[in-house]
DNA sequence: TCTGGGGTCCTAGGACCC
DNA sequence: TCTGGGGTCCTAGGACCC
């Protein structure tokens, strides 16, 4: 048996916990730039505000109706993941952190397990002051399909599901709208809409799978034998180290000088690498990239360029080195540039790395011991006071708009909570 | 006026080889 | 006049997730 616990609401209880007298008021959290909404109570939802609805469409039900919002704080999101993962290890053995605020355990071997289930949830809520909700099932997709009913229906089931015969499985896939279900999203639904199919039940009992196999691929088959209780996705396959890593952001204002591209890209450079670095790893391809607005009628420009590095790197001054040429050989006048980034992918462990034939190790080998320098010094003295030029003088925060965030609790001394 | 960021997985189709 | 077929590798881009 596989147990889902998600956190509800995540940012926003994340928020609540350091204002409780925001207990029952509808709460939005809103993406980088405040630009629109990442997560929302449900007193939010039932405002009607949608996931990814831009801010500006939603702003005026502050004054109506009592809404807050905050930008997002993700130095207190990801300590308070770490608290209720930290919290989830200490009852189960086999844990499996599927993202910042969703993990699954391995119940397999658990006696009683709808009690147990309960009591992690009961622990969790206590320790971390997080509300989570749990299913449990079979496979991965049926545990989601549990959590999501068990979220639905907070009174009803108290936040716990447990689907564990066929006939509390089927009576749940029945009412279960098809979009719903984890991994089909709005394009596979229109297709099987097209096909009369409108529940998870009829999904999971469709005949033709040859059909569902062309029009969904393989990824879409594995979901239907999943909701039969045919195991697809194994326990523990989500990777520890990362095959790709991205940094990117949007500009608060159209960016048109080609310096401020540059800028924004040495520092999107040297945060992807130092994350890169930290999980062992050496990069054999770039991306950098670079667009104007796709949301407005205005001239549009999008530039991706990709560098194949003969030997895979680690240097974040040699990479930027190349990235500052990719831009000069791409960017063009005239363009108000709204969005810029960096994929490091195709990353390999040291013991994988293939060695050039033609390159000069002494010098190699002497600026990865600098970069490592740098990063020694930058972890002792904070973040960002040791990096290349390009990045610029002003400690960036890329001129992100954060016009509602919250102070960081639990990061910075200043920002403790008084308690009077 | 104002629309996020960081990931994974899969497929189609081109290039290339024999 | 007639111009294969099978395999692999790579890349771009779609779809989806949180």
């Amino acid at each position: 048996m596989i147990g889902l616990v998600d956190c509800n609401s995540f940012y926003c209880s994340c928020e609540r916990l350091f204002r409780p007298e925001l207990s029952n008021r509808p709460i939005v959290v809103l993406s980088n730039n405040d630009g629109c909404a990442v997560s929302r109570t449900d007193e939010a939802k039932d405002l009607g505000i949608k996931m990814g609805q831009p801010f500006f469409e939603f702003k005026n039900l502050c004054k109506s109706d009592g809404l807050v919002v905050f930008s997002s704080n993700f130095q207190l999101y990801t300590n308070l993941s770490d608290r209720v993962m930290g919290t989830i290890k200490d009852m189960c053995p086999l844990v499996e952190v599927y993202s910042v605020d969703e993990a699954f355990v391995n119940l397999n071997g658990f006696t009683e397990i709808d009690i147990f289930a309960r009591r992690i949830k009961h622990t969790v809520e206590r320790d971390t002051g997080i509300p989570v909700s749990v299913g449990v099932a079979k496979t991965k997709t049926l545990a989601k399909v549990a959590n999501k009913i068990a979220k639905k229906n907070k009174v009803h089931t108290d936040g716990v599901v447990f689907l564990d015969n066929e006939k509390s499985i089927d009576l749940a896939l029945k009412s279960f709208p098809i979009k719903d279900i984890w991994g089909i999203g709005s394009a596979s639904a229109s297709k099987l809409k097209l096909l009369g199919i409108n529940t998870a039940y009829e999904f999971a009992h469709y005949k033709n799978e040859k059909l569902i196999l062309k029009l969904l691929t393989k990824t879409g088959l594995m979901i239907k034998h999943e909701l039969l209780g045919i195991e697809c996705h194994k326990f523990g396959s989500s990777h520890e180290k990362k095959n790709e890593i991205m940094c990117s952001r949007s500009f608060d204002t159209p960016k048109f000088h080609i310096n401020e591209i540059k800028e924004s890209i040495a520092n999107f450079i040297d945060l992807a690498s130092s994350k890169m670095r930290r999980q062992e790893s050496y990069c054999s391809r770039m991306d950098i990239f670079y667009y104007t607005s796709p949301f407005q009628d205005l001239m549009k420009h999008s530039v991706c360029r990709t560098y194949k590095f003969s030997v895979p790197t680690l240097d974040t001054l040699y990479m930027t080195d190349i990235a500052m040429k990719l831009v000069d050989e791409s960017f063009k006048l005239g363009f108000g540039y709204k969005k810029a980034g960096v994929k490091l992918y195709e990353l390999v462990n040291i013991e994988n790395v293939q060695l050039g034939l033609f390159e000069n190790y002494e010098i190699i080998d002497r600026r990865h011991r600098l970069i490592k320098t740098i990063d020694r010094v930058n972890l002792r003295e904070g973040s960002g006071v040791l990096k290349s030029a390009s990045c610029g003088a002003q400690n960036s925060g890329f001129g992100m708009k954060q016009v509602y965030k919250s102070p960081r609790y639990l990061t910075t001394w200043k920002s403790l909570r008084n308690v009077d």
